[in-house]
DNA sequence: CTCTGAAGATATGTATACATTAAAGTCCAG
DNA sequence: CTGGACTTTAATGTATACATATCTTCAGAG
């Protein structure tokens, strides 16, 4: 159970403090990576002692930050027990996808009126990469383009709550894209997938100031992904 | 600054941890309860020793019950500097009121199709109370009363995410309804007033398990709520 | 008088020792 | 066997001592 080696691969890339951040940050962004990386199962218990020899800390910073996890619903958390990965079910990913999208929709929609240009222009050259046949994207960029461009659209759309909302959710969905990547590992040309196609409408509509449009966009996106992934994981009952 | 006397009226009911409960849950509660009584003002800060030795704890438990205040949008914080109450603007107060329209607009849909039947006679008995004129209800009254109705929508609507940010940006939304009461303290009767009229028009549309007309009288009746503020804090600039 | 900077005060950040408790294991009686 | 109470164990919960960074203050140079 839990994590036995520090070693970071893909998501997981953080040994050490960059210079500004302190141990709490640290400690938050690496579990936060190794959640992320799929490093846990759900039911897992995360416990202090064990990632904090893992981090080279004391177990303060690490408790501090599996708190934080634990108030943004990363984790949840038994008392005197220790936090854990939550259970996936269909429920949940439906409660989780139905909020993203309205959430997500309403992102996109204030970003057509407050998003500067450049920023349009950033989420255009986003768009640009991911719809490449030429270019060989790995599933790894995929997924840092995929996030650039929800988390862009988040920051973009002025509003700091509701960027945070996006945030969070954004991350607790991608809990079931990496569950379902975990079992269905099949190479696939990502240009040809749906999606860079609906991103390169939602941000059409941006550049065309059309609120409403983009916000109905972004939610038939979000809606098409979850349906998507659901179609797969009919086992999760 | 701060605050420096333990006594607490009102919503700052507790002095004393609960059998169940341990220091964290404790401090949390306290310090919140603290911050809804608004013993503080917009930019104070919130000291963990000062904190600590009026609760009667050590810092340990404050501090973490800090960080998920600040997790959860309660406070801010600087780094090496310490947490405190977030300031207040007219462009803050629109980003959470527009956010709470959507949030709780959908909150109160997907109540009406998964509320019970005694979870909206509960409800039912909240907007009688508030609706007699009969009975002379205090401010702390009204809004225990408001918190109830609109956090228990929050919690029937089923979705335990939709449920936590509704929580969050009700509270961060009350910022404003006390900042204002603050300055603006009238003898008012509240039977009289607009929100028992529209919270009685929620509940019937919940009975009738009709969601569209439920979350949109949820958003009517947000948005009223933040123009009557705004009407009186033209000042905040 | 103002600006600069160095020293002191104060609050946060971190490690560690210890207390507590939930749960798993164990032993004995039925 | 089986069940229940005791023991052990391994984790969280808490207090405290110390490290560190930031703000304030005050002195001295320009």
């Amino acid at each position: 159970m839990g994590c036995n080696d520090t070693r970071s691969q893909s998501f997981a890339g953080k040994e050490t403090p960059m210079a500004t951040e302190n141990f709490e940050e640290f400690a938050y962004t690496a579990i936060l990576g190794l959640i992320l990386d799929n490093r846990f199962k759900p039911g897992d218990f995360l416990f202090e002692t064990e990632l904090a020899n893992s981090l080279g800390l004391s177990r303060t910073p690490v408790r501090h930050a599996l708190g934080q996890l634990v108030a943004e619903g990363f984790l949840e958390k038994k008392k005197k027990k220790g936090c854990y990965i939550p259970e996936v079910s269909a429920r949940d990913a439906q409660q989780v996808f139905v909020l993203r999208e309205t959430i997500e929709g309403m992102a996109a929609a204030s970003a057509a009126r407050w998003a500067t240009e450049e920023e349009i222009a950033f989420l255009k050259s986003l768009v640009t990469k991911e719809s490449n046949p030429d270019n060989t994207l790995s599933k790894l960029d995929v997924l840092e383009i995929n996030q650039a461009f929800h988390l862009g659209i988040a920051r973009f759309s002025g509003n700091r709550y509701l960027e945070h909302y996006c945030r969070h959710i954004f991350w607790r969905s991608n809990v079931y894209v990496f569950f379902y990547d975990n079992y269905y590992r099949e190479n696939i040309d990502y240009s040809k997938l749906k999606t860079p196609g609906q991103h390169a409408r939602v941000v059409a509509a941006l550049e065309n100031r059309n609120d409403e449009k983009a916000g109905n966009l972004m939610k038939f996106h979000v809606r098409s992904t979850y349906e998507m992934l659901f179609m797969k994981m009919q086992h999760l009952g």
